[in-house]
DNA sequence: TATTATTTTTGACATTAATCAAAAATCTAT
DNA sequence: ATAGATTTTTGATTAATGTCAAAAATAATA
């Protein structure tokens, strides 16, 4: 298998501010990040909001539309270069016809990405702004490091202003 | 395979208000609802904040817990009276294990479970109480016709009072 | 290093929604 | 049908956060 999955997987570097998928586009490829970090944004009312992140060994694509092969609702942008591993929708699906094996690392790989999410949802409801703050400061130190304030605000759910004064006032 | 699932499986019939977990107990079954309605909610400052409800055709389980087998953060409890099928984690793994079909069944309804979860991730963030609300009467209005007030308000992440006042002047 | 652009912080104010308490409405079971 | 329990609504008040605008700090570029 792992030979199969070399032939249908190809490294791409790109410098930072990119896009691997803009909104109203589908997307045909998966990205596993190998360095460097991305974000994935929508717009809403003119405004950019970032809802989430990968970093080094993320799987990131927009899931929504690699899944139901609809247009894109949301853009990827790399906040940094990146060293990525891109494969196609189809040669996913071939390698998931062909081996169990792959089909489970990818079920595998889902069941982690839900309940991280379920996770971060139940975490965000019902918190106070510096709550919400000081929970990413202990579980996501790496996102404060790498990540612009602009963006961290928008993720978790508050505006800029708030997280600015929240973060004063630590 | 159909046999083969058929024998793994229970049928369970409980009367409304019956718990199928409780938090901090390990879950160790996935179920499928043929008839009623559930409810996951968590404790928070000894409030319960309703997260997700389940209906027919759901898959319902404390995923957290039932893919890590730690303790359950969550109850789960019923609505109204429910026809369950029930599976237990060791039993749907032997299913995995024999036929890549089964793993591929579950890999597709995590990948639906999760863009599902997103997109109530990503339509939550930034809305005023009614737009929240608006939202679920048009995207789930079997939600609102099934579910008391009170759970919805905190599926909304909004306080049962600004529920019932969107509600008002509506 | 000087200049420009971008990001972050601060201030004043408006708005939304939470909270607490009590009344009204609805549901349940005798 | 009636009494009791539960759920929903309403009112008054408070607290938290958003918004707009401008200043300060930081980063990028010539």
């Amino acid at each position: 298998m792992q030979q199969r999955l070399l032939d249908r997987v190809t490294k791409v570097v790109l410098p930072k501010n990119e896009f691997l998928i803009t909104e109203g586009r589908v997307c045909r490829h998966l990205y596993f990040i190998e360095q460097g970090s991305v974000r994935g944004f929508y717009n809403l009312e003119g405004k950019e909001i970032t809802h989430w992140f990968g970093f080094e060994n993320d799987f990131v694509t927009s899931f929504h539309s690699f899944i139901t092969q609809e247009p894109a609702v949301e853009n990827i942008q790399l906040m940094e270069g990146c060293v990525l591993w891109s494969i196609s929708k189809e040669a996913l699906e071939e390698l998931l016809n062909e081996y169990h094996e792959a089909e489970r690392l990818i079920r595998i790989a889902y069941e982690k990405y839900y309940i991280r999410l379920e996770e971060r949802f139940v975490n965000a409801q019902f918190r106070t702004a510096s709550e919400l703050y000081e929970n990413l400061l202990q579980r996501s130190p790496h996102i404060i490091e790498r990540v612009p304030l602009g963006y961290i605000a928008s993720y978790l759910g508050i505006s800029q202003e708030t997280l600015s004064r929240v973060r004063s006032r630590l």
